[in-house]
DNA sequence: ACAAACAATAGAGTATACTCTAATGTTGTA
DNA sequence: TACAACATTAGAGTATACTCTATTGTTTGT
């Protein structure tokens, strides 16, 4: 598919893909049997990785980090060892994290505490 | 105390410390009755606010959202109900942020999986 | 044939959150 | 009293992650 069509597939703009392709993130591919344009080819495995991209951002990924966790699953380059030390990486911060999404949760628990009995 | 302590106390550098004075995030007083100078003095709920901010942005709060939040607690402005709806709606963010950190930990170890018996 | 829709590229612009520099004035200690 | 350490302000610079504009070329439907 082109990008149009992939933009629409996930939501994300042309541009932010392009943005992501000059990033590393995804890669399309130029059709060299095609000689009349230059256009990029993108498949299913663009679409989820994609999908990926938003889930990853959403918990707070840099991009960085997302290039390495698709690399870790998609770019043969990399050993099986590297590969999950990679991933045991991201996972302990999430770990990490999630610990404090439950520590600021309750300190705004107690935030309301103080409010409902005045004490702020 | 003045900004060198404050920022040795919290471990806030003192550009930042006055980014977040200029954001509304903390305020110092100037002490009127010195005319020699115009420093600014910091006391120990601006201690507690810098390591909230520091709590809160590291779940991924923006200086806006945490600006709320603070307001809720120590801003005299807002009514008991307005305090509380703004503090329920960071809760319930932070619901989904926990979801979306349990779900990509689900995603990153089905990854793990996929590297260790040669998925990917 | 031709306009509308779509493609690529380069590069400029925006928002957020710092981070640093420069200029200038104040305080504390040897 | 010199001078290092600290204070303020204004504004410039950096990093991240987009987002948009301009230019040029291609494809598709009438």
């Amino acid at each position: 598919m082109l990008i149009n069509e992939l933009a629409k597939k996930t939501g994300i703009s042309t541009h932010t893909i392009r943005f992501y392709e000059k990033s590393g993130l995804i890669e399309g591919k130029q059709d060299a049997s095609i000689k009349s344009n230059n256009y990029f080819h993108y498949d299913e495995i663009t679409v989820e990785k994609l999908e990926f991209i938003k889930d990853a951002k959403s918990v707070g990924f840099t991009i960085k980090e997302i290039g390495q966790i698709i690399d870790a699953w998609y770019n043969q380059r990399y050993t099986k060892a590297q590969k999950l030390e990679i991933l045991d990486e991201k996972l302990i911060s999430l770990e990490q994290k999630m610990k404090e999404v439950k520590d600021m949760k309750n300190q705004l628990l107690q935030f309301k505490e103080d409010v409902v009995h005045d004490r702020c």
